[in-house]
RNA sequence: CCGGGUGUAGCGCAGUUGGUAGCGCGCUUGGUUUGGGACCAAGAUGCCGCAGGUUCGAAUCCUGUCACUCGGACCA
């Protein structure tokens, strides 16, 4: 009973948010470290929730009429600095491969950091006609970038990722791509993830390196930090130019076709490990749970009951629900407490005494409430706790996000606001640089994006005086 | 990259003035248990992060390096 067992017990996230957030991480087995810094091995639990993640957006994206490909590992020197502002921004995070077998290489080649490159060079050799658009494709793939300070899901090395590369005859048509995959993110946040999402632009300072816009679902994390989950480019027609693509149109002139890229990577797992983890450790959304449903039998060694927890597993998994039975002879209360630590979304207790009654009891992982299910209608009672389950964890996730949104008029205030409250903290703004880099300098905050839902907040920017373009959320990000 | 902390069994840790390593938990086997982290008994497990150096002898002293971690800077 009591606690003295410090091996499985995790950090409150009260007393250190990074600490806990690493003991989830490591304690539900979702990853393990490797021998090279930055580069972590995801654990078989942990992949299961990316496969889930996966499935759903792939399925997505073949529904709006993508391909998938696969593009090289490796970028020429020469064919990543085609596009300038591009290079500048990813080649201080490039590693490179200088020597191939025993022999140093003629032109050292970099392990992409990200594909546009390749996309861009491929389709200046494929594009021809008007015919030939638009292209749709994604990649599943993993990218390295050398960061300096790296942590499990959320900076890593290496990550995994989907990259989606469109190009388009018009500008308009690449923006409604781009806007359109933008909305499939925050569907997969809010519907699946149960994470409640900000979408919005990003300003000049952030957007991606070559992209003329960069549109973002931002979220907010159980420390009241943003989570940047999923993104959106229009890169114009810069990238094109760059890498000579072209294509003749219905009256035989030569155009330059407008090109998009969107992407979400495995930190949307520590997105949502941020999200839902409670201190008893992590707290899936049924729709990504590897498993969804515990069997826990009680006194199972008494006649019947395991007879019976097989029963009610063969159902739901009859009925596409992902279950498990632990009949091993640990204890009731370690069961209890190693699920609860994997964040299985659904418990279902089952013993001599339900069995009798004809029931068993299922209880919620996000407010451990305990419903009596009917074992004649299991598969519905069980289905119907697992969408408590999903809604409860929106629900919760999207009071945290609400109610810590903040409202400023002067830089001052911001910064107070933020020191306080943490959160997102929404003000005008005139859209200059030197405002942005004022409020980095002075209020430690990063602007999240400038939300598509505006709201008038005055007329000048706080910062500088200027009369006032937009209202913009500010923010400490991960 | 800068600064702080840490690397000893799977995990958490102890290890004195340098003498070749221990505890708890976990693990294995057998038995008893089971409505919130059970108990008894018997076992197994160490490149003391890695590489050099000093020494008759290094977990211990010195140098370097790698990794983890916290904070900062940087970073779609």
């Amino acid at each position: 009973m009591a606690k003295e067992k410090k091996v499985n017990a995790i950090t409150d996230m009260e007393v250190d948010f990074a600490q806990w957030f690493t003991d989830v991480c490591v304690k539900a087995e979702l990853i393990d470290y490797s021998g090279v810094k930055g580069l972590f091995i995801m654990r078989p639990y942990g992949y299961a929730i990316w496969e889930n993640i996966q499935s759903w957006m792939d399925k997505r994206f073949k529904e709006l009429g993508h391909e998938n490909v696969s593009m090289p590992l490796l970028i020429p020197e020469s064919l990543l600095q085609k596009e300038k502002d591009h290079v500048e921004g990813f080649a201080p995070e490039c590693a490179w491969v200088t020597i191939g077998g025993s022999e140093e290489l003629q032109e050292k080649l970099c392990i992409r950091p990200t594909s546009e490159t390749l996309f861009c060079d491929h389709w200046s050799h494929v594009v021809h006609s008007w015919r030939d658009l638009p292209m749709k494709y994604n990649q599943w793939c993993s990218v390295l970038r050398w960061e300096k300070t790296t942590r499990p899901f959320l900076r890593g090395r290496e990550f995994l990722w989907q990259e989606g590369h469109t190009l388009h005859a018009t500008a308009e048509e690449a923006i409604e791509e781009t806007e359109t995959m933008l909305e499939v993110y925050a569907e997969l946040c809010e519907k699946v993830l149960s994470m409640p999402v900000v979408r919005g632009l990003k300003t000049d300072k952030e957007k991606f390196a070559g992209a003329e816009r960069t549109y973002t679902v931002e979220c907010m994390m159980h420390d009241r930090k943003a989570l940047q989950s999923g993104t959106s480019h229009y890169f114009g027609d810069g990238f094109a130019k760059a890498y000579g693509i072209a294509f003749s149109d219905k009256n035989n002139t030569q155009q330059t076709p407008h090109e998009t890229s969107w992407g979400v990577s495995t930190r949307i797992i520590g997105g949502l490990i941020m999200t839902h983890g409670d201190n008893n450790g992590l707290v899936l959304p049924p729709e990504v749970a590897p498993i969804q449903v515990v069997v826990v039998p009680v006194a199972q060694h008494k006649p019947g009951v395991l007879e019976k927890a097989d029963e009610v597993y063969a159902a739901l998994k009859a009925a596409g629900i992902r279950v498990k039975v632990d009949d091993s002879d640990n204890s009731l209360g370690w069961k209890c407490a190693q699920y609860e630590m994997k964040g299985v979304p659904v418990r279902l207790e089952l013993g001599p005494r339900d069995i009798e009654n004809g029931v068993c009891v299922a209880v919620r992982r996000d407010n451990f409430e305990k419903i009596t299910v009917n074992l004649d209608d299991v598969v519905n009672g069980v289905k119907d706790a697992l969408a408590l389950v999903q809604a409860g964890l929106y629900e919760k996730a999207n009071k945290n996000l609400t109610e810590h949104i903040y409202e400023a008029h002067s830089l001052e205030e911001a910064k107070e606001l933020q020191e306080k409250n943490g959160g997102f903290i929404k003000t005008m703004w005139c859209g200059g640089l030197d405002c942005e880099v004022a409020m980095k300098e002075k209020a430690g905050m990063t602007s999240r994006c400038i939300p598509f839902k505006q709201e008038n907040l005055g007329d000048t920017c706080p910062i500088c005086g200027k009369k006032a373009e937009k209202m913009i959320y500010w923010g400490v990000a991960y």
